[in-house]
RNA sequence: GGCCCUAUCGUCUAGUCUGGCCUAGGACACCGCCCUUUCACGGCGGCGACACGGGUUCAAAUCCCGUUGGGGCUACCA
């Protein structure tokens, strides 16, 4: 058996979208596991939409999915790679061009001169008369032809009789009776091949021997049937993966935020996580009950079976969740240089701040994100001042008769500390709440409120060593008076 | 309109091919309890689905037919 060789064949108008990103990794995943090749092709045969930009704009979220091809194109800064390239179809013209004559040449496919009247009328009397479209130009005799010289005309395919069934790895048997379909254009008047002709080409002549894709595509898959046949390439295999929807059970919009893969990133989500969810949506590992996987793991327990045939919404509660234990498996270290970018972006200053207490920053962060952009409201009152306590702590804690004693006895408890580390800290509120009888709580919370301005957050022990004494004094002072103001 | 695909908790799904082990399992979300200085994490429990209607069968989520809902294709777009 020849090995596995599949592909991605986007088309470069934008950015890298959600959905072709799960086919790609549906691809990519695929490929490896067969220990195949994957390639990358772009259709870029829509010029106007094709800018450079756009390219490296889609070869940067491939990079950050962390999705490598073996084949491709020279793209954003990748040189070209690969024997069977080109790899950009506007580079390929002339190779489908010549395919789609070889086409006429052997009768299976003709010239057509019909005018765009003519179409339309055609096109509704078919419509009326409940059968498909039919050129007369398809039994025209070859001198009706020559007669016609150097006239407009397209190159219609010519389909044959019969039926086409295809052995789809998702969707099972498809079959269709081919009079459902059309003579559909090939080549266009000004000579450019139409999309399904191109990638027939391209696809036989790169010896491609899966082709997975959207299900957008399964009906187009009887063309390209056809069409592998007509030009005597070998049949690929087809696996139609069903489409993400958005959470309201649409087509993923390219105008919505998370369409293009790097909003996520951008949103502080982990490329592993996403790249784990969307194998969720479409695929079920072979162990129940399992969901989390790193990028590796994914590669090492992904079956090419198990693959879902109905369309999956994307569910960001649940994608949530899942950056959170990806987030987990982070080590602190890496964890903070992640964050780094975002507190600055926030506008916090680090310049002070050794490695090292930054380090435990993250730390005492990394079980409570979901995101990586969470450590911002996580960690805002180490590097501001405190201008505003929340409305219900301050109710709850501070709009009490004995507040601002027990705020004043609680000052005196952090001044008497010598030792100012989280267990030394600690070990003066428990000493104090044995005095006074109270529980921690009760002394916890008045504190958090003073030293942070809100009801949540990291632990107060190890917020408050990393807070520094002075600082923390100088904040339970502030809120003293804010207290005594009420 | 025609053709093709699809349909299990709110969401993602297991189970469907090879009918009985399914009084339908898991995860997210939600609710409650526990742990706990808060939140989060973790543990325990709860809520919650076989789209509908006909068959076939001793027996159907599983097989067949129909209906309805969703999606796609039907271009001189890709």
């Amino acid at each position: 058996m020849s090995t596995v060789r599949c592909r991605i064949a986007p088309s470069p108008s934008g950015f890298l979208h959600l959905g072709t990103a799960k086919m790609a990794l549906f691809n990519h995943l695929f490929a490896r596991k067969m220990g195949g090749t994957f390639i990358l092709r772009l259709e870029d045969t829509d010029a106007a939409r094709t800018e450079e930009e756009f390219v490296s704009a889609m070869c940067e979220g491939f990079k950050w999915l962390g999705i490598d091809w073996d084949e491709g194109p020279a793209f954003g800064d990748e040189p070209e790679k690969g024997d069977y390239g080109p790899y950009r179809q506007s580079q390929r013209r002339d190779l489908h061009v010549r395919e789609g004559l070889r086409l006429v040449e052997e009768g299976k496919a003709y010239k057509c001169f019909l005018t765009r009247e003519e179409i339309a009328a055609e096109r509704e009397a078919a419509r009326r008369e409940n059968r498909s479209f039919h050129s007369k130009w398809r039994d025209a005799s070859p001198d009706e032809v020559a007669a016609m010289g150097d006239a407009p005309h397209v190159v219609r395919f010519r389909v044959p009789e019969g039926a086409t069934v295809i052995e789809d790895l998702v969707q099972g048997t498809v079959r269709t009776e081919n009079r459902e379909i059309d003579d559909f254009v090939i080549l266009k008047p000004n000579g450019d091949p139409i999309f399904h002709l191109a990638v027939v080409v391209d696809d036989g002549m790169m010896k491609i021997t899966h082709v997975i894709r959207g299900d957008d595509h399964l009906t187009n898959a009887f063309r390209h049937v056809m069409l592998f046949n007509a030009l005597g390439y070998d049949l690929p295999r087809f696996a139609h993966l069903p489409m993400v929807l958005d959470e309201a059970g649409k087509k993923y919009s390219k105008r919505m935020r998370g369409a293009n893969v790097l909003d996520w990133r951008d949103d502080g989500y982990l490329p592993q996580a996403l790249i784990n969810y969307v194998a969720l949506l479409g695929w079920t590992p072979e162990e129940e009950n399992r969901e989390l996987f790193t990028p590796e793991e994914l590669q090492a327990h992904f079956t090419p079976d198990r693959w879902g045939k109905s369309a999956a919404r994307f569910d960001l509660k649940k994608f949530n969740w899942l950056n959170g234990q990806h987030i987990r498996m982070l080590s602190v270290e890496e964890l903070l240089d992640l964050v780094t970018p975002i507190l600055e972006k926030a506008g916090f200053d680090l310049g002070g701040r050794s490695r090292p207490w930054l380090l435990q920053l993250a730390a005492m962060c990394r079980e409570k994100l979901h995101t990586l952009n969470d450590i911002v409201a996580q960690t805002d009152f180490f590097f501001q001042d405190i201008t505003e306590y929340e409305e219900k702590p301050v109710k709850k804690h501070w709009r009490k008769d004995d507040a601002a004693e027990r705020m004043a006895r609680l000052m005196a408890a952090m001044e008497s500390v010598n030792d100012w580390t989280h267990d030394g800290i600690k070990a003066a509120y428990a000493k104090l709440a044995e005095e006074t009888g109270e529980g921690l709580g009760k002394l916890v919370h008045p504190t958090r409120l003073a030293l942070t301005g809100k009801s949540v957050g990291p632990g107060l022990f190890e917020l408050a060593e990393l807070l520094g004494k002075e600082e923390c004094l100088k904040r339970m002072r502030a809120g003293l008076e804010y207290v005594k103001s009420l």
